[in-house]
DNA sequence: GCCGTTTTCGGCCCGACTGTTTTCAGTCG
């Protein structure tokens, strides 16, 4: 069962148990659990597996009980008979924007409404207009926003969101009153796919950035539109939301707007316990505000360490804040080279030179050039004889001088499906850096694809695994493996895992990365370009690798050459 | 239902906007 599925069940209870309306605290205990699991990035069966569900944030005694009942029998007791006694499509209607558990309880009771289709039914046959507190505005709205669930409201590829971010910030900074702008949210914790787009503004006259915003290039929709904060929706489907705050409280706005809701909930909670509170306008001390003009002065004055953005997702960052013990984490400054890259020796774009050409301009102190092998036909994969001209071909280079870094000889190689590599040993004996990845027969069974991936590991040559979970966000799930036997197999045999940065794969997640590092493996941040552009990619990989609290020592491409061979020398 | 250096009981973040009201409930982030 993957965490989306717990996640789901478990908001389900906590949208029913509102509709039930005995207990105010109990649904948001349940929707706080439910999203703490969506986030989690790592397997929740494995967590189970180790008896740990407590200790998941938002999960205690009894929801460990009910998680571990889903796992085991497939449901969960309490949830069937609150589904017997509240019997709508909760996961349906959730998902229409505007609509909540109140809206959702008087459909139900006034007019029997339970799912998409029997709303649609009743909108059309007039039935909602004089429900208590609904009119034609409200109707309007629930038949757009079941269009808009008709449509799949989706997530957007962070690396997507960037050239829209920038093109909304530069357009909002013509305006004559804004001072500062800045895009928060999860797009600034570098959250691998985001929901919409937070802007910060600094500004004096709000209602004229607010005029400006929803009459941007590309609005379709005004969902919002007040003096100080609106919401748009642009042609793309992609959500805006617009903030306005004075100077002396941008900072304290960017907290609040940079936090995801457990980050912010906790951080407040701290504030309060001080004698505090906290807002998107200060931290205050009854009317006197503490702090709010900087983002940084709110922790401080709550005596937390700064805390990055990508780490404030209420995963332990705020005790370690606490405690003075937050990582240093990694910077795309200190990547001193990418290890996994691709050319037109077999499914790249771009020759060897034209390649080194861009890597240099990063400079880089070393690049490994990695093509595919001969099993992986569709990307036109080498044979033996041809990685061994290339390798000549780099030595060529590396002694011409043309180019300041060291060009490492590299291959992705093959993972067969019997665990084998589809290149011989004697071939592999002579390159830098060996990377093994599974290209096929990804549908296979757990223990299949896990036994397959650890006798590949075993292989003396191999020194990375590639992208070790082979998903494609927003496209094709994670194969099933067993990470936690391939990361104790890795470490017994001195195997890196790769951070593959190509924005479609980020592949390991954030979750996982915590737990590669909790098992004492090293990281390989790669961009796996098959292009010039994708050279780029290696911000996004960074991204990842602090999301995954990753420091310099974690991970091996920002050690100098000499210590990265000695790595490999096995 | 969760959680804890004020607490193992008694709290549980805070504010904007909308649509419906005529002071507020619901939703959202």
């Amino acid at each position: 069962m993957k965490n989306n599925e717990v996640a789901q069940a478990l908001n389900e209870m906590a949208v029913l148990l509102e509709i039930q309306g005995k207990d105010k605290f109990k649904p948001k205990a349940y929707s706080r659990a439910a999203r703490s699991i969506a986030s989690l990035g790592e397997d929740i069966e494995a967590i189970a597996s180790r008896g740990e569900l407590t200790e998941i944030p938002g999960v205690g005694k009894a929801l460990a009980e009910k998680i571990d009942a889903l796992l085991k029998t497939g449901s969960i007791s309490q949830l069937e008979e609150l589904r017997k006694e509240i019997p709508v499509n909760v996961r349906e209607l959730d998902a229409i924007p505007g609509v909540g558990p109140m809206t959702m309880k008087l459909l139900y009771e006034s007019l029997g409404i339970t799912d998409l289709e029997s709303l649609e039914k009743a909108v059309k046959e007039g039935k909602l207009t004089g429900l208590k507190g609904i009119r034609q505005k409200t109707v309007n709205q629930i038949v757009e926003g079941i269009q808009l669930v008709r449509a799949g409201l989706g997530r957007t590829l962070l690396a997507n969101a960037f050239p829209v971010a920038q093109s909304i910030e530069s357009a909002l900074k013509h305006i004559k009153s804004v001072r500062q702008i800045n895009v928060a949210g999860s797009f600034r914790r570098r959250k691998e796919t985001i929901g919409d787009i937070d802007i910060l503004v600094d500004a004096t006259d709000g209602e004229k950035v607010m005029e400006a915003f929803v009459h941007l290039e590309g609005v379709t929709d005004v969902l919002a539109h007040g003096p100080t904060k609106s919401s748009v929706r642009l042609s793309t489907g992609l959500q805006l939301d617009v903030r306005v705050l004075p100077p002396e409280s941008y900072g304290a706005g960017l907290q609040y707007f940079t936090g995801s809701i457990d980050h912010n909930v906790h951080v407040r909670t701290i504030a309060q316990k001080q004698g505090l509170r906290l807002s998107e306008y200060g931290l205050f001390k009854g009317e006197e505000q503490v702090a709010g003009k900087e983002e940084g002065d709110i922790y401080k004055a709550l005596g937390l360490d700064y805390i990055e953005p990508e780490l404030r997702e209420d995963k332990g960052e705020i005790e370690a804040a606490q405690r003075h013990e937050l990582p240093n984490l990694v910077s795309l400054a200190q990547i001193r080279g990418d290890l996994h890259t691709h050319t037109n020796k077999s499914d790249g774009a771009n020759s060897i030179e034209e390649m080194l050409d861009v890597a240099a301009s990063k400079r880089y102190e070393y690049y490994c050039i990695s093509d595919h092998t001969k099993s992986l036909t569709i990307a036109g994969g080498m044979t033996e004889e041809q990685i061994l001209d290339a390798i000549d071909e780099i030595d060529g280079i590396n002694s011409s001088g043309r180019w300041k870094l060291k060009v490492l000889k590299g291959a992705e190689v093959d993972i067969l499906a019997n665990g084998e590599l589809d290149i011989s040993d004697d071939v592999l004996e002579r390159l830098d850096v060996v990377t093994a990845s599974v290209h096929t027969k990804m549908k296979d069974t757990k223990e299949a694809i896990t036994d397959r991936v650890c006798a590949a590991l075993q292989n003396r040559h191999v020194d990375i695994l590639g992208h070790p979970t082979g998903r494609l966000l927003l496209k094709r799930s994670e194969y099933e493996v067993d990470l936690e036997r391939i990361f104790e197999t890795a470490r017994a045999a001195g195997v890196t895992m790769e951070l593959n940065s190509h924005p479609e794969r980020l592949d390991l997640n954030d979750g996982n990365l915590r737990a590669a590092k909790r098992y004492g493996l090293k990281i390989a941040i790669n961009t796996d370009a098959h292009r010039v552009g994708e050279l780029h990619n290696m911000q996004f990989g960074v991204f990842q690798a602090r999301r995954g609290w990753l420091e310099p020592i974690d991970v091996i491409n920002t050690y100098p050459l000499k210590e990265l061979l000695k790595l490999f020398r096995k």
